[in-house]
DNA sequence: CTTTGTGCAAACGATTTGCAGGATG
DNA sequence: CATCCTGCAAATCGTTTGCACAAAG
């Protein structure tokens, strides 16, 4: 037993990567099963030192180039709430985010947290297709720890 | 009559900088009147370009370095909608973004199109604080040009 | 076996920094 | 006139690219 995936996770994952067309790599592997396995919206450095803890799994360049990859196939997305910054998100479906003023750490909340906007009210000559909220404010760890 | 600045709002930005306990140096006011007077947000490149259009004004260098100053008295803030891509916005009121898919431009969207949102529901263990609200879809220029 | 991916190192672009001379209050 | 700002060039950081070899289907 792995410590993260069952085998049928792992088989998943596989079949969502031949399913839009990319071939199966160790490295592009690595990159997506670690991304869905978290919520934090890691950067590349992260991704990176995390895939390479134990053994040597993918260079730099390769982690670019699988996130280019997966994102061109709507498998990741960017995430950029901070100067300097870019994290990925393998939760493609919409959602909000709330970003911790003191640990910079992001969050998810889920898409129904709010009532719908309402778009159309906007401007009359501006089609208005998706909206995302960015909330900031304190975590709970922060929180606690003040 | 100048074009864009009459000699009582040049007086006016001069206050604000002093205001603030910013030194008053040709270069500090011509981004900051630039930045006041567009609603575009910038990017470093765009606003040097235009404020040495007919003369030199200002180093790259300084205008990174005057953005940083006008940023941490709070006159002027980033806005981040795109990888790779630092823009500026005088306007540091909160307010929505809106954000062409097509022409990549920026539109603001006043704070009072929407209702508020609820944000004690959010989650009784994070203290939200602020939000704002990242509009996508096509602007009426590029509407009009299909 | 053909196509695509990987890893390395060099290249690149945006931003920051060190420092000497110049302007501000 | 003490302090802070400017401009230049070099340094830095994240990301991209060129290319030879390796792996996937």
């Amino acid at each position: 037993m792995t410590r993260h995936t069952t085998n049928s996770q792992a088989e998943k994952i596989v079949q969502t990567l031949k399913g839009k067309g990319l071939r199966v790599t160790p490295q592009r592997y690595a990159v997506y099963a670690n991304l869905m396995a978290r919520t934090d919206h890691p950067t590349v450095d992260q991704l990176l030192t995390e895939l390479n803890a134990n053994s040597p799994v993918s260079s730099q360049a390769t982690v670019y180039a699988s996130l280019q990859a997966l994102q061109q196939v709507g498998l990741v997305r960017e995430v950029l709430l901070e100067e300097g910054v870019t994290r990925y998100d393998a939760n493609v479906m919409p959602h909000h985010h709330f970003r911790c003023r003191q640990c910079r750490g992001i969050k998810d909340i889920a898409w129904d947290a709010f009532t719908p906007l309402d778009l159309t009210t906007l401007s009359p000559n501006l089609m208005a297709e998706h909206y995302e909220v960015t909330i900031s404010g304190l975590c709970d760890r922060c929180l606690s720890e003040d």
